[in-house]
DNA sequence: ACATCATATGTTGATATAGGCATGTGTCAA
DNA sequence: TTGACACATGCCTATATCAACATATGATGT
């Protein structure tokens, strides 16, 4: 099998270094696909389709304006990706974690009560 | 071009289910490659190419004890992660966007024939 | 209607994946 | 040394991507 569809939940989508940096434009507020094209160095079909993935996961929404489509960040759709994430912070936040690893150290015996 | 490798970043490294499910194994502590295997339903060899990914972005750790590998979290490596995610906690925390959202849905709504 | 601007979508090609299975490497025990 | 155990790695296939270019859709203005 190949990898998961970038469709598939906020992970995926935003794996991609453009798809990120998309979203980091859209912080400063609304902005329509040539915005992004001249923001950041991508063609505009490139945008475009980076922008549809993220609308697949709800990253982005669309308000359609004339001939524009404003894009705007719907920061909703990565509470899941800010609380799996924060679930570790203790593993970086504790000294504990240190002394843990030295308490695994000290007690690294081969377990005996196999066989 | 095909999709940046998994082995690329954080991102990159979490995208796959798999590889965040084993994380969370090991949030409980230490464990060898065989521990996963039974607390996932994960064949072997999965798990081991899984933890290979892992390895080189530096999101676990291992020491040799026997013949046994132990893995550990290395949260740390999750930090740009979570410090990326942060600076979009205004987006879902803030009211504000959520009157945002209605003004934008207001001026942008063309009157339509429904009734 | 027509030309133009602003986006979306389709196609092709190269590439890295993830699962499955087999096999190699390294360790322990007798 | 031999065998069993724990894990890593190699090969294969199907698949989903991403960039690039071309083209379709849709709204605006004259």
């Amino acid at each position: 099998m190949a990898r998961a569809a970038t469709t598939t939940d906020a992970f995926n989508a935003i794996a991609e270094v453009s798809r990120r940096e998309i979203l980091e434009v859209l912080t400063d507020g609304e902005a329509a696909v040539g915005d992004i094209v001249e923001r950041l160095r991508l063609t505009q079909p490139q945008v475009s389709k980076h922008l549809g993935v993220l609308r697949t996961v709800d990253l982005v929404r669309c308000r359609t304006v004339g001939r524009r489509h404003l894009y705007r960040v719907n920061g909703a759709a990565l509470r899941p990706v800010h609380d799996w994430v924060r679930t570790f912070e203790a593993h970086w936040n504790e000294r504990l974690d240190r002394l843990d690893d030295l308490l695994d150290d000290l007690l690294a015996e081969p377990p005996q009560e196999e066989t």
